[in-house]
DNA sequence: GAAGGAGGCCTTTTT
DNA sequence: GGCCTCCTTC
């Protein structure tokens, strides 16, 4: 390579940089030497200095010689991504001095398997025989088309019901990414859809060709398409011989189709890392496979390496023993309990509140308190399971001004406007994009589906989408809001000018906002938010790649992401919690219902994997967690029943016999009740029992 | 015949 | 709040 610095002075052997790392960390960075070598597992539980194991094993590579160029990092999320780049980047410097900016800077090939295959695919469609102006398909856009092949089908006004468009996807994207046959997979995790297997069969046929003949591709594509390009020998050798090392992080949560893209990556395993912990595999609705990660070590002709790291630095002792405890119950586990030499007198404490009003109550009080003893918000995290139950202590936060951001749940890109505005810049990206254009058009005053099927036909049939728009007559109804899209298209259809587009785009569509919105001035804001963000990406089709790939996965109550000196409390799903810590968590809703999730409360593998949930949110604490039971929360609308109060229990997670780990209160406390602070009586009386009650 | 409004139904987790 | 179906209006 020839930005080998091995010869100069600069490249001298560092002291004692891995010095600060304990024995089994050290010898998970140097298993190999630096050189290629065995395939290394890193077993590595909550906690235990993994990110900064693979960040110094990367850095280690890089410093023994590696070329960065050709080290393939692949991570769960793109913020996982560049926190693992930034500590490269930084232990690398501290080793090689100025100079190792040069080297951290080839670090390209950091991102998703989905990013990831995104990029390669564009650099191989020629070769695999693929427009590289594809554009991707969210799981919402996803849906969509499933939905239109569905009633192109006929299969919408089936004798008894046939699946949602959801369901079809959902059942598709299984069979894609276990790399299963239909039928098992409908038998195990379908059942209710068992006799449609022959429809379903059709309709998957089917939306696959509508894919191609649109030159889009869903999620699942990125990594079929990758799996199937390395089933060719000769790209699999060109595309292996591309990387020396490839390291994959939270392998736990990668599934069969991901697997089978690394060994035929690395048939030999040589130069293969992988790093995760079985106790947090969290993502099996999402078929990812627990094997992956336990059968790695002999998936190869010569044996895996296997490091485990099993010591704590995150967590303190008392806390480690209820959450060993919970993760204890587990049927079936595989990795050992977590140590620590953290000690503390302070239990976790599970805190019974009498409803989810009080619960966010509870909330803001610890919260102001504990900042009140210099704790940052930012550094104290509010987990759940559902995005949903957020609802109460969000209202909660924003009347005592306390400034939050969300993460997970419904998106920023989700909300309907934004939607709106990206597929006019989708369809303009590639005119094929039924999806895209059939949401665009119909914004329109006077144009519904037909209308917009018509324009987007007779786009097809013209040699140049833009005169077949020119020349489509659209309903007369229609008229007056025509020509300004037309104008629209042709302009963006024209020279890109980025992000010049995105505002063109706006103006056009900011009539129609104010139309059909009521909230039309919030809507304006989170499009003005929009064009920041647009403005950061170098092209409109790097912005609107990575925006599906990687959304921007946090909401706040202001409008626009908060800056970064300002202090924040978070708020985050259990789900996008992974990997992170903070200094005080607070988990609402330990109850059963909501963890488990009743709607996961079937078979005994969601059970596990529900408290592997609760397990993975009691370990993102370092010193102070608590742990929210509310004696009753309202659920919406359950069968028949409308929305009501149930009264709940304690998680089962936490059984009667590992009580003695936390610590058990009430809140408010007696006392403080007594004194006035809650003006309720005593008593509660359900009234709305009682007036349906008068009728039954 | 098509568009669009009204009203009923449901709401996990995510690349 | 969004999705789906039904019904009214153009």
């Amino acid at each position: 390579m020839n930005l080998a610095l091995r010869d100069s002075p600069l490249a001298r052997e560092p002291k004692d940089y891995l010095a600060r790392l304990n024995r089994e960390q050290r010898a998970a960075v140097e298993h190999g030497g630096g050189e290629v070598a065995a395939p290394l597992l890193i077993i590595a539980g909550a906690g235990s200095g993994k990110t900064s194991t693979l960040a110094h094993r990367v850095a280690h590579l890089i410093v023994k010689g590696a070329d960065p160029r050709r080290i393939l990092l692949m991570t769960f999320s793109r913020r996982a991504a560049s926190e693992m780049t930034k500590r490269v980047e930084r232990i690398a410097a501290e080793v090689m001095g100025d100079k190792a900016a040069v080297l951290t800077e080839g670090l390209t090939w950091a991102g998703t398997f989905h990013a990831v295959g995104a990029r390669l695919l564009r650099d191989y469609a020629l070769e695999i025989g693929l427009d590289p102006a594809f554009t991707i398909h969210d799981r919402e856009d996803s849906a969509d088309l499933m939905n239109l092949v569905r009633h192109e089908l006929g299969l919408s006004k089936t004798e008894s019901r046939f699946p949602a468009k959801g369901t079809c996807l959902a059942i598709y994207s299984r069979v894609v990414n276990a790399q299963a046959e239909l039928e098992p997979v409908l038998a195990k995790s379908f059942p209710w859809c068992i006799g449609w297997a022959q429809e379903l069969k059709t309709l998957f046929a089917t939306y696959v060709e509508a894919k191609q003949a649109q030159n889009v591709l869903d999620y699942d594509d990125l990594l079929l398409w990758w799996a199937q390009m390395c089933a060719e020998p000769a790209i699999a050798g060109h595309l292996g011989g591309r990387f020396d090392h490839i390291l994959v992080d939270e392998y736990q949560d990668t599934n069969r189709l991901q697997a089978a893209i690394l060994t035929a990556l690395k048939p030999d395993g040589h130069g293969l890392t992988v790093v995760g912990d079985d106790a947090q595999s969290i993502y099996s609705f999402r078929a990812a496979e627990v094997r992956n990660i336990l059968d790695f070590p002999t998936l190869f002709a010569e044996p895996a390496g296997i490091v485990t790291l099993d010591r704590n630095y995150r967590s303190t002792d008392t806390l480690l023993a209820a959450a060993n405890a919970v993760i204890g119950e587990a049927s079936e586990r595989f990795t050992k309990d977590l140590w620590t030499e953290r000690r503390s007198s302070e239990k976790p404490r599970l805190v019974t509140v009498r409803d989810e009003a009080e619960q966010a109550n509870h909330v803001c009080e610890e919260v102001l308190e504990e900042r009140e003893r210099g704790t940052l918000l930012k550094h104290q995290a509010v987990l759940f399971r559902a995005s949903h139950h957020s609802g109460p202590l969000e209202i909660e936060l924003t009347r005592r001004n306390i400034p939050f951001v969300k993460f997970g749940g419904l998106k920023f890109l989700d909300s309907a406007h934004v939607k709106d505005v990206l597929a006019a810049l989708r369809f303009a990206e590639n005119p094929r994009d039924r999806v895209a254009g059939f949401r665009v058009l119909q914004l329109m005053q006077g144009v519904g589906p037909s209308a917009a099927s018509a324009a987007i036909e007779a786009m097809e049939r013209a040699l140049d989408p833009v005169l077949g728009l020119q020349f489509f007559k659209p309903p007369a109804r229609a008229e007056t809001d025509w020509p300004a899209f037309v104008e629209l298209f042709c302009g963006l259809k024209g020279k890109s000018a980025w992000p010049a587009d995105l505002e063109r785009v706006r103006l056009w569509y900011e009539p129609h906002l104010d139309r059909n919105h009521e909230d039309a001035a919030a809507r304006r804001a989170d499009l003005l938010t929009l064009e920041q963000i647009a403005a950061g990406y170098p092209s409109r089709e790097r912005f609107l790649t990575d925006l599906t790939l990687d959304p921007p996965d946090a909401t706040s109550d202001e409008a626009g992401p908060p800056h970064l000196d300002e202090d924040y409390l978070i708020l985050s799903t259990i789900h996008s919690a992974k990997g992170q810590e903070w200094t005080k968590v607070f988990v609402l809703n330990a109850v059963d219902g909501c963890i488990p999730s009743d709607l996961a409360a079937g078979e005994r593998e969601e059970i596990e994997e529900e408290r592997r949930l609760l397990y993975v949110a009691m370990t993102r604490a370092k010193d102070s967690l608590h742990l929210i039971t509310p004696q009753r929360f309202f659920v919406h609308g359950q069968a028949a029943r409308g929305d009501r109060h149930v009264y709940a229990q304690r998680t089962r997670f936490i059984p009667d016999h590992i009580l003695d780990r936390f610590d058990r209160t009430s809140w408010p406390p007696p006392s403080a009740a007594a004194a006035g602070r809650s003006p309720q009586p005593g008593i509660r009386v359900d009234m709305k029992a009682r007036m349906r009650g008068m009728w039954r």
